[in-house]
RNA sequence: GGGCCAGUAGCUCAGUUGGCAGAGCAACGGCCUUUUAAGCCGUGGGUCGAAGGUUCGAAUCCUUCCUGGCUCACCA
């Protein structure tokens, strides 16, 4: 059979010429050994078994050192002619970077100081039919990275370490939140109306009751409806999934952390913000460089007083549509033709987010640009609400939940109006309504990103350093 | 979607003014029993992202397209 390149059809010619000899393959194996790391710590003499991917391989004549790696690290084996035998030399001289072996033999250590397995046994345990990126300067095409990421892990130490990163990470938030007497749940991905947010959302489509449906832009609404059932203390990471562009910090699917909390305000989910992000980051541990010190700032700083701060310009909420847009082209931010709350979301945008390098809670929103939240008391125009950020970006958001059925109706109708205007696919959804009717506590709820949490905590420069398989346009 | 940049061997990269397609690693054949980017001798490997054009001659210049990166726009 013809591959793509000459080294392929070598290995192809090996792989037929292990079965040519009784040497299957691709073997079931049944002991998986020792990690790397634990056998790394054993003292000379001591007998182990390790198994892994061929990674280097220097081959003399009558011996040969190879280094096994598994998903603990590398280590050296010695395959010496008179301890394993001439059969045992012969094989693995015809093998090739990136098969799998596993070994027995006696630890000791080299000349040179590096603890080394002298193999006595050898079991073949899978062929690779592919060549690896090269051992020195690794995987470095972009391209190739993020498409066949399994070469990128394999190959570059530092992609492997933003990933379990990321695994450290969310599982911190678990356990934190576990602790607190959160309970973690699964809601609809599928949605009728596409809820919680205001995003484009991907359309599917259910056969058998042959009726569209969109992907979650996000969980909001279904965690709510817990809260009338009773679930004092629930949280949710999962995906969300938002059909919008792409960049170094957004892919089109994205993990969300949301967290909800009965009978607290949105004060609450500042505590717990902090405390979530704190703990994320003492867990990481050493060999990351975080974009930004989170253990100093947490402020609290009101928009309108930002702007004022960062522009020199007094915006206010009671500005009309036209004052804003006039005050925004004296700022070079283009008018264009866009709601009271884009205008200054643009100003925000252009002079104040970049400088707002460590964690501080944004308060001061307009309640009508925060269906979903409560307004504030005093004097209905702000909602209790703030968004949290970190490095010049966007990392959560919070607010006190609005639970009066009649407000929320009136919020959903005039959002489902502002939607439907832009072409995005909206609606009210009735049965969260009828939900609110049967009496939510009062409580507050907080959405964190976590892809951008993790490139703050880690310093990853793209998102798509942080997700395993970021989207690209699918190949041919 | 716009702007800028990139695409050459499996991988990492050179390629001068338009004049025979190159190196290192990897691979293949030898030598080599403590090497570790092992070493030494030798060999093979290319749709130069794709298509078209200019030219005696194109990896190189022009056009279009594909893919990616950065950036802007979009985007709670």
């Amino acid at each position: 059979m013809e591959t793509d390149n000459q080294q392929a059809d070598i290995r192809r010619e090996k792989l037929d010429s292990l079965k040519g000899r009784g040497i299957d393959p691709y073997p079931s194996c049944g002991d998986p050994g020792t990690d790397t790391s634990e056998a790394l710590k054993l003292d000379d003499g001591q007998q182990v078994r390790i198994s892994g991917r061929i990674m280097s391989r220097r081959l003399m004549g009558k011996a040969a050192f190879a280094h096994l790696q598994d998903s603990a690290g590398r280590m050296q084996v010695y395959i010496r002619k008179d301890k394993a035998g001439e059969d045992v030399l012969g094989l693995f001289k015809e093998l090739d970077l990136g098969d799998f072996i596993g070994v027995e033999g006696e630890v000791f250590t080299t000349r040179t100081g590096e603890k080394t397995v002298m193999v006595s046994k050898m079991d073949f345990l899978s062929k690779a039919l592919r060549p690896m990126p090269e051992k020195w300067h690794g995987l470095r095409d972009k391209e190739l990275r993020y498409r066949k990421r399994y070469l990128d892990t394999l190959v570059n130490a530092e992609s492997s370490e933003f990933l379990r990163a990321r695994s450290r990470i969310i599982g911190s938030i678990r356990n934190l939140l576990e602790e607190k007497g959160f309970a973690e749940v699964e809601t609809p991905i599928l949605q009728n109306i596409p809820g919680g947010a205001a995003a484009r959302p991907f359309t599917t489509h259910h056969n058998v009751y042959d009726t569209g449906l969109y992907l979650r832009i996000a969980p909001e609404l279904y965690l709510k409806r817990l809260l009338v059932g009773g679930w004092d203390r629930v949280f949710e990471i999962g995906r969300n999934f938002r059909n919008e562009g792409v960049s170094t910090r957004h892919n089109p699917e994205f993990t969300m952390l949301e967290v909800y909390r009965s009978y607290t305000d949105y004060t609450y989910m500042m505590d717990l913000s902090r405390e979530i992000i704190l703990s994320a980051a003492a867990k990481l541990g050493e060999g990351f460089t975080p974009a930004v010190d989170v253990s100093s700032g947490w402020k609290k700083e009101n928009l309108w007083e930002l702007i004022r701060k960062h522009t020199g310009v007094e915006f206010s909420p009671e500005d009309s549509l036209e004052e804003l847009k006039k005050k925004a082209a004296s700022l070079d931010v283009p008018p264009g033709k866009d709601s009271a709350a884009k205008v200054v979301d643009r100003v925000f945008s252009a002079h104040v987010q970049d400088k707002l390098i460590e964690p501080v809670f944004v308060t001061g929103y307009p309640a009508k640009d925060s269906p979903l939240a409560k307004s504030s008391p005093d004097n209905g125009i702000f909602a209790e609400r703030f968004e949290l950020y970190i490095n010049g970006q966007e990392i959560g958001n919070a607010y006190t939940e609005q639970n009066d059925p009649l407000i929320q109706r009136e919020m959903f109708e005039a959002q489902a109006g502002e939607k439907s205007r832009e072409g995005i696919p909206s609606g009210v959804d009735e049965e969260y309504l009828e939900a609110l009717e049967h009496g939510m506590p009062p409580a507050s709820g907080l959405g964190i990103g976590i892809d951008r949490l993790v490139m703050v905590l880690t310093g990853a420069e793209s998102i798509r350093e942080v997700i395993l398989f970021p989207m690209l346009r699918p190949e041919g």
